[in-house]
DNA sequence: TCTGGGGTCCTAGACCTT
DNA sequence: TCTGAAGGTCTAGGACCC
């Protein structure tokens, strides 16, 4: 493990929230819940007013509502995340080629690749800038951890939440860690942590005492080892800017259990044919079909064909989820269907007799996207909560809610103070479903302020791992 | 109103080849 | 020719992460 703290753990705060407070202005010290509105959803991500209520990420929405009922309830708008995740890796990559984005929200930096930092003091100087650039281009906060290694970086950050900047100084890990639960560590959830408690292990420090034999007995070689050794703070992985995709999947959960036979082919074959549109797009093909079922009783099982060669057919696939549907009982229902493909290639088996004959591989036929793209019916006019519209006479806004034939809309741009409410018929000509609106107007992107001053150094310890309060166990951030 | 979606990695058994 | 060990691949499931 290298000696100073420039590996940098980025990690936006409560991103999916966050951005829909700064895009509503009426939402803004509110409680926000993002996630599933569907009888069977999950929140992906509450606010922290929605957090004081004990509302956190992965729960059912339906406990999330008898929490907070008064708080406001969106469906995920990725493009939106997507837009403004792309403007945060773009100034991660400002400070060094090595990047590696872990989701929408978060991304380790190795600083010392470029020169970036190089000691405690100048990473420092650079997370805190890196959170102010952040803040001027989105309008949103980002918590920064600074350590010797992905794992404490990654401590360091959730440590820093919600805001803030922890760096953990080398020297000091092993002390800091001891006392943390089990479940600080990367890799250890509900069923590792009640393994490991049954055994009498509930803290970080307590993994390391136990021995690297006694963990791999515990919970076998390759968990085991790895975890006793970050346990004792050592962790050599590297950022890694390219990871190349290893499986491509979609799957739907059901809001009523499907029991009909004939409507699961069906949706097995939808579901093959999505999963081929998102492997083309990515320019791959895949050896490995997988279906996925899970059942009314929340039983999941999986069952897979490899093939002779890789292929991004949409029949092939179709044809092979098809064959390993029948042999799985669905009597009783599904509520889960799922297709995926896995060992993944940059080439079809049709590629290679075309290279074997000399030729040019054969296109991808455009129809097999068009044939299965649905365009929504106009009497299915469709009002997702926290969606952008624009009204003719009134301009732009939000849904906030829809039913009954009518939809609501809240007047409100991430500029404005926050609006006024007025009610449509969904058939409103005038009113049409928007892009979103960029969260800081072009002309307020000022120029990132340069470095603060050099003494940095000596307001290093300002927030040092000592002051570190407790155990880290605070609510899953993000997505 | 219990439990999403898209991934990665590991383990273990069956089976096949060397 | 038979047998066993070792190793690779396929398959299924579990755990975990965001």
């Amino acid at each position: 493990m290298r000696r100073e703290p420039t590996i940098l753990h980025l990690d936006m705060d409560a991103f999916y929230a966050s951005a829909e407070q700064a895009a509503k202005p009426s939402l803004r010290g509110k409680a926000v819940v993002v996630g599933g509105l569907g009888p069977r959803g999950v929140v992906a991500t509450a606010s922290y007013e929605a957090r004081r209520f004990g509302v956190h990420s992965a729960m059912p929405m339906g406990q999330a509502r008898r929490l907070a009922p008064h708080a406001a309830y969106l469906v995920p708008r990725f493009g939106l995340y997507r837009d403004i995740s792309e403007q945060v890796m773009g100034l991660l990559r400002e400070l060094s080629p090595l990047v590696e984005p872990l989701s929408l929200d978060e991304a380790f930096v190795d600083l010392e690749a470029a020169g970036a930092a190089w000691d405690a003091a100048s990473a420092r100087t650079t997370g805190e800038r890196l959170r102010t650039d952040i803040k001027t281009l989105t309008g949103l906060t980002g918590s920064v951890g600074l350590a010797a290694s992905k794992m404490l970086a990654k401590i360091a950050s959730e440590e820093a939440k919600p805001d803030g900047l922890v760096l953990i100084r080398p020297g000091t890990e092993r002390a800091l860690l001891a006392p943390m639960p089990v479940r600080t560590l990367p890799g250890v959830g509900p069923a590792t942590g009640d393994h490991l408690r049954r055994a009498g292990i509930t803290t970080v420090g307590e993994i390391a005492e136990a021995g690297e034999d006694e963990l791999i007995r515990l919970l076998g070689k390759a968990h085991g080892s790895a975890l006793h050794a970050m346990a004792r703070a050592q962790d050599d992985r590297p950022v890694v800017a390219e990871r190349d995709t290893k499986s491509v999947s979609v799957e739907d959960t059901y809001d009523v259990d499907i029991h009909d036979r004939v409507r699961v082919r069906t949706e097995v074959q939808r579901l093959a044919d999505r999963c081929v549109q998102r492997l083309r797009a990515a320019g791959r093909s895949g050896r490995t079909v997988v279906l996925k079922v899970r059942r009314y009783d929340f039983s999941t099982l999986t069952r897979s064909e490899t093939l002779r060669g890789p292929t991004d057919d949409p029949s092939v696939v179709r044809e092979a989820a098809a064959r390993l549907l029948e042999a799985v009982d669905t009597t009783g229902g599904v509520r889960l269907l799922g297709v995926g493909v896995s060992s993944l290639a940059d080439f079809t088996q049709e590629d290679l007799f075309a290279q074997a004959a000399g030729e040019h591989p054969a296109e991808p036929e455009p129809e097999a996207e068009e044939e299965h793209e649905e365009a929504p019916a106009p009497a299915e006019r469709r009002w997702p909560a926290g969606h952008d519209v624009h009204h003719t006479a009134y301009g732009p806004g939000w849904i906030q809610g829809s039913g009954l034939g009518r939809v609501t809309v809240r007047f409100e741009t991430p500029g404005s103070l926050p609006g006024r409410v007025r009610t449509f018929r969904t058939d409103d000509a005038d009113l049409t479903l928007s892009d979103p609106l960029p969260l800081v107007p072009e002309a307020m992107r000022r120029p990132p302020p340069q470095p603060v001053a050099e003494d940095a150094a000596e307001q290093e310890d300002e927030k040092d791992p000592g002051a570190i309060p407790g155990p880290a166990a605070g609510p899953r951030d993000g997505a």
